[in-house]
DNA sequence: GGTAACTGTTTGACATATCAAACAAACCGG
DNA sequence: CCGGTTTGTTTGATATGTCAAACAGTTACC
């Protein structure tokens, strides 16, 4: 009767999923840095919620810190973030190709099971969809 | 770039849903009537807890209290729990027969994500597992 | 080089969710 | 009816995630 704990253990919480998705992204053009400003506007919070934020995924050995007061992950941060965005990716595009679901549902759905859904069930949606496009019936 | 603040914005946090869910499990044999010790051990949590919590569902108007100190599920918190078990056994069932994962991660993976799939993606889902079981390829 | 703007952190507040422990009310056994 | 147990609530902690506002340090421009 305890399963419904397991949703509060996870890995990582929908906010600090998408802390790491905003770094990866903004540091994209800039080696991978990024800046607290850039990330709280990316999110839609103030400065001070990403301040503190990014001080526990530090802690947590997610996100490094730089010399000119910039943050990037550090390689299980990216791991994390990969992980996730394959998830999400996959979860879409079934929304959308298999179910048919409108592409601005699809869009929130996925955004809000990504980090949920165990990694090896997002592994069998994956293959699972790749037979399904090549018309096997599975 | 604020779809991912859907997430907060939901319906039911993960908690309020099992709340919820305990109440109609547990009432099933006695009218509908649940009590708050039996909530807090179905749950795995204190009575404090509960008792702190069945407040902000009362004040929402998703629970009543009856004589005895005694709780049950008004018509809308019946809904939400209807739709969220409803959305559950579709997932759990599709995770399962459809992609293979076992029945844990399926139960697990199920119990992280019913609360959080909207209502229409919910019905899709559904409508294509009639299909699939029927041996149309949809 | 001085002032103004921008950046990042901190603080105090609030909301949720949890615990342990104290408490009061109700219930039950005798 | 009296005393002990059970029940539900409250209180004081902790943890997360958010805000606004104050603050301190940096940058930038003239």
């Amino acid at each position: 009767m305890e399963t419904w704990k397991h949703f509060e253990a996870n890995q990582l919480t929908h906010s600090a999923a998408h802390h790491l998705r905003a770094i990866q992204e903004l540091g994209a053009k800039y080696g991978g840095w990024a800046r607290v400003t850039d990330i709280a506007q990316d999110l839609g919070v103030t400065r001070g919620t990403v301040s503190i934020n990014l001080r526990s995924l530090k802690k947590r050995g997610l996100v490094m810190t730089g010399e000119n007061r910039m943050v990037k992950l550090s390689p299980r941060g990216r791991l994390l973030v990969r992980d996730i965005r394959t998830k999400k990716t996959v979860i879409k595009s079934f929304l959308t190709t298999v179910l048919g679901v409108g592409e601005r549902y699809a869009e929130v759905d996925s955004c809000k099971i990504e980090h949920l859904l165990s990694q090896r069930t997002g592994v069998r949606l994956a293959q699972w969809l790749v037979k399904f496009r090549q018309g096997r019936r599975v």
